[in-house]
Formats: structure tokens, C-alpha cells, sequence
DNA sequence: TATTGTTATACTCTATAACTATA
DNA sequence: TATAGTTATAGAGTATAACAATA
């Protein structure tokens, strides 16, 4: 379902009375923002998952798929992107000659900022209809949901 | 970016501060659950999608189209396995012998009800994290970012 | 000339299989 | 025998093109 052209005002009405509609609408229309952003910096989700757990260190590639629960093959070609764009570098793993390891360069750590930057901009653009102590409220709320001990942005 | 493998406790530590991360987190969650409940059934999000907007009486299979958001093509897929489940019925319009117009069948307005009874089941497990009271500020929260005045369900 | 519904086609994403080189 | 990374391939899902019938 392609929530993104449902209508230009919300969803349709039959369809937007339910909660589960309604996350699945706005959580859409989120990603079709954020998404545009990070296009315009030539970087997709799957760069931003990869640069984003590197800030934490090295990591061997096959521990990049298992994290954000993309495919072996799928991880190739975005590590080769991210490698063309000089933020990533894959080295051989020190101890298992089969694994290479891969490592945030400068050039990727800035871009981290960037992007940074960039989610912090269209978040408050996105949450704009809410006031600052309902954001904190929604934040807790997911946190909630998402079955994690509360932590604050 | 597969959202419902990144881990089973939750979303990765590094990514899961960001407000925006979490909502796509949580929503992936969500649809993932009612997905498999709507798959036991026998339809996907498009089959609900078309069945909930017949409610409201007939339709020309344009309109459908323009509502859900999903192209021409692929609605005539999704409108051939109703009409083989015995759900709805396409005949021909009145006055445009152009179009069609689908018709929700008696059958389809029972499916309808389970599909609500479905529904409800899973969004009382999937928000059971949550008080009554809870629920109601996060309806009423996501009501605000679809940007529609709030109704309740 | 534009629109409805359809078929055919292309393109993107995602998933699996199979290969190599190591372990 | 199993695993890391790669290539090749298959499969959904989705978007476009083109067509016949009608407006």
C-alpha cells in the first residue's frame, strides 16, 4: 500500500480511524521525508545504518548484516558505495583471514555529523504540529512500545 | 532497510535515540504483526484497503485506484482475487460503459467484520505496553502528524 | 483527444544458490 | 564441516508503455 499518495490532506476517512492505520500513514510519510533529505545527500538508509554503527568502531562485515537485517549480497553493494564515496574502508581482519573489517574513515565521520544535522532539521520540521512536551511524550510512548527501557534523545 | 530483523529486543542501541527511528522501528513492528494476522485470513493491506473503502458503497475500479494509491495494473490483480474469494463483484456503470463499478458482496461485508475483530485483537496486543490512557494521547498525538482535525476511534 | 480497464514490459528490492578462500 | 565475502540468479512488488473500447 502506497500510503505516500493516499490523499494530500491525511488518509482516507474510512481507513484513519484506526491506530495502527494511522502509525502505519505517519510513519510513511516520515520516511518519504527523511528519505528525500539523505537522497539529496546521495545516501539511502541502509548507508546511514552502516555509518551510524561504525561510530561505535570497526566491525567485521558479516557482524554490519546481521545488525540491520540486510542480506549478505545487499551489504557488498553498499559497502562499495559507501567505500566509492571514501567515508568506509574495508581492511583485512587482523586475526581471520577469510573477514575484513571495516572501518569509519574521517571523511565518514564527518558525514555522520552531516547527517546528523540533516535528521535533526527534518525532525523538526516533521514534529512541528506538536508542542515540545508532546514530542517528549510521543518519544516515550514509542520507547514504550518499542520495548525498551526509556532513553532520551 | 528490514527493520523487524535488526535484533530481537529492540532496535540497535546507536540508532534507536533518534524519535524518527523509532517511529519506523515501531511501525515496521506493527505492520509486521498485522500483516501475518491478515495473511491467516487470506489477504494483504490492498485487499483490506479496497474492502474497507467499499463500505461506503460502489465504486468505479479508477477510483480505487486513485484512493489506495496503487497503480491501475496492479489493481486489477488485487480485484480479481477478491472477486474469486466471492468478496466483491464488478459489474458494469450505469452511464460510463468505460468503467466498472465493484460492489461489495454480503460475503464481503462479513469479511469486513472479521477483518475489524482482527484488528482489534492485534492492536489491543501490540498496544498493550500501554494504558487505555496512553493509547489515547498516542491516537491522538498521531492524529495531530496526519495533520487531520482528531477524532477518536 | 482523453479516459477505463487490460496486457505486456521494465525496473527495483529482496531473497536464495553457488562458488572461493579460509577456518 | 562451517563461515566470510562474492557473484549469479530468482522472485516480489511496483512503475511505465501500449492497446482496445468508449467518452
Amino acid at each position: 500500500m502506497n500510503y505516500n499518495e493516499m490523499g494530500e490532506g491525511g488518509p482516507p476517512d474510512r481507513l484513519g480511524g484506526s491506530t495502527g492505520f494511522l502509525l502505519a500513514w505517519v510513519s510513511a510519510q516520515a520516511g518519504e521525508r527523511y528519505g528525500a533529505a539523505l537522497a539529496a545527500e546521495g545516501l539511502n538508509a541502509h548507508h546511514v545504518g552502516v555509518l551510524t554503527l561504525l561510530t561505535g568502531g570497526p566491525m567485521p562485515q558479516s557482524r554490519l548484516s546481521e545488525r540491520l537485517g540486510v542480506f549478505k549480497p545487499a551489504m557488498v553493494g553498499i559497502l562499495r558505495d559507501l567505500e566509492g564515496m571514501g567515508l568506509v574502508q574495508r581492511s583485512p581482519h587482523p586475526t581471520d583471514r577469510r573477514a575484513l573489517e571495516v572501518h569509519l574513515l574521517p571523511e565518514g565521520r564527518r558525514r555522520v555529523q552531516a547527517i546528523e544535522a540533516v535528521n535533526q532539521r527534518v525532525t523538526d520540521e516533521f514534529f512541528s504540529p506538536l508542542t515540545a512536551g508532546e514530542r517528549d511524550v510521543f518519544h516515550r510512548l514509542l520507547t514504550k512500545l518499542a520495548g525498551r527501557p526509556p532513553t532520551k534523545e
